[in-house]
DNA sequence: CATGATTGGATAGTGCCACTTTCCAACACT
DNA sequence: AGTGTTGGAAAGTGGCACTATCCAATCATG
């Protein structure tokens, strides 16, 4: 397949799918001449990849690339290809400093060992890259002077939970190694939107049995 | 309270609090003379709101501009303005059309159908904005070829259902409905990366439980 | 009261980043 | 032979969230 191929069959600008083997997110084709080169499948897929990261997990072409090599790295044990995308995506968001009163980031750092070590999780401390991201957003929400209650967070911690066995599941239903890592990571950012997507219905479901008439 | 004032507080730079005024996105202080005005507390949790919306819920300026029209307008009814973040957030994400192929939107947009009437959630249907963008990603799901089982669906949306009745017991506790209204807006935007690092932190939990050692 | 600092506001500029455009030499097809 | 296409490198574009500069009016201080 020719890259034109390639473009038209994911639907992506054969600019863009340059830009992407430059950046060292697509691997180069085999090449077939001095001006030619041959794409396969597994092309195809990978760039449907790179796109659900970009355009929808709205990561990075750097973190991205991150991702993909983590994806790509067979030396790593397997439950750090699967977290590839778990471990990078939560990007540091900045703090967003105040310079005065409480430092709420040291208060919800607390809470969240708290947490975790109530839900007997272990395998990522709170200084892991989710479980920075989960202080920041608590302490984002103690800065708004919006509490985050401990009971709240369990119950969603233990949906959480239950929906990650599901998803486990579900990759270990593909056959080789390659196809589950893949597999993993396109989950993780996929069923973000449809996760969030679900909250607001039910939000709007609620509220209208509340206050609609 | 001054602007450098409430710079200070908020920790946001003066230059990007007079980019907010100009934007039509925190309202304009009392004017004390030609070169002064006064602003209030209103101002700082106004702020802080704005903060949370294009910072953490990476909102465009002027789709948080149009979430605050909405809280601020009163000519609504409270379930509307509740609502506002839900129905703003998930910006239309460009579908990705591929020229070829099924159209998996189509039959996205059945199961969501589907879904919906399954769970007797009607308050928001499959072209509501966040039933938009619910069809968008199980779409984008189905595109590259992970099909999005409607048993899994339904429970995490049944997850939702719990959740949400929490976050709306948590507002009702609020006096005011301006207050509540507030709150609504910044708990939905604020939980989101809450619950998505919690989601992540339950994969890496349960991958090292199957995979590790 | 003189004078320098500060204020709110308008205008134009900056930096980042994901692409896109342009150009080119080497092929492939007819 | 001639026309179109290919992959690749380098420079350009556009969007967007700020940010720097100016300005005239006003405040604060000696």
């Amino acid at each position: 397949m020719r890259m034109a191929q390639v473009s038209e069959h994911s639907g992506v600008p054969i600019a863009t799918i340059k830009f992407y083997l430059r950046e060292g997110l697509l691997p180069r084709g085999r090449r077939i001449s001095t001006t030619q080169a041959e794409y396969g499948e597994e092309h195809l897929r990978r760039l449907r990849l790179i796109r659900a990261l970009i355009q929808v997990g709205r990561m990075p072409v750097a973190t991205a690339r991150e991702v993909l090599a983590a994806v790509d790295d067979e030396s790593l044990s397997q439950h750090q290809r699967l977290g590839a995308a778990a471990w990078a995506l939560p990007g540091p968001v900045p703090p967003e400093q105040d310079g005065s009163g409480p430092d709420e980031t040291e208060q919800a750092r607390r809470e969240v060992s708290a947490l975790l070590a109530r839900l007997g999780w272990q395998a990522a401390g709170p200084d892991s890259p989710p479980g920075q991201a989960l202080t920041a957003a608590v302490a984002t929400l103690a800065r708004l002077g919006y509490p985050c209650d401990a009971d709240h967070l369990a119950l969603c911690a233990r949906a959480a939970e239950r929906t990650a066995e599901a998803e486990l599941d579900l990759l270990e239903s593909f056959p080789d190694r390659a196809a589950q890592v893949e597999a993993s990571v396109a989950l993780t950012v996929l069923y973000e939107p449809v996760l969030l997507s679900l909250r607001r219905l039910a939000h709007v479901e609620e509220s209208a049995r509340r206050f609609e008439d």
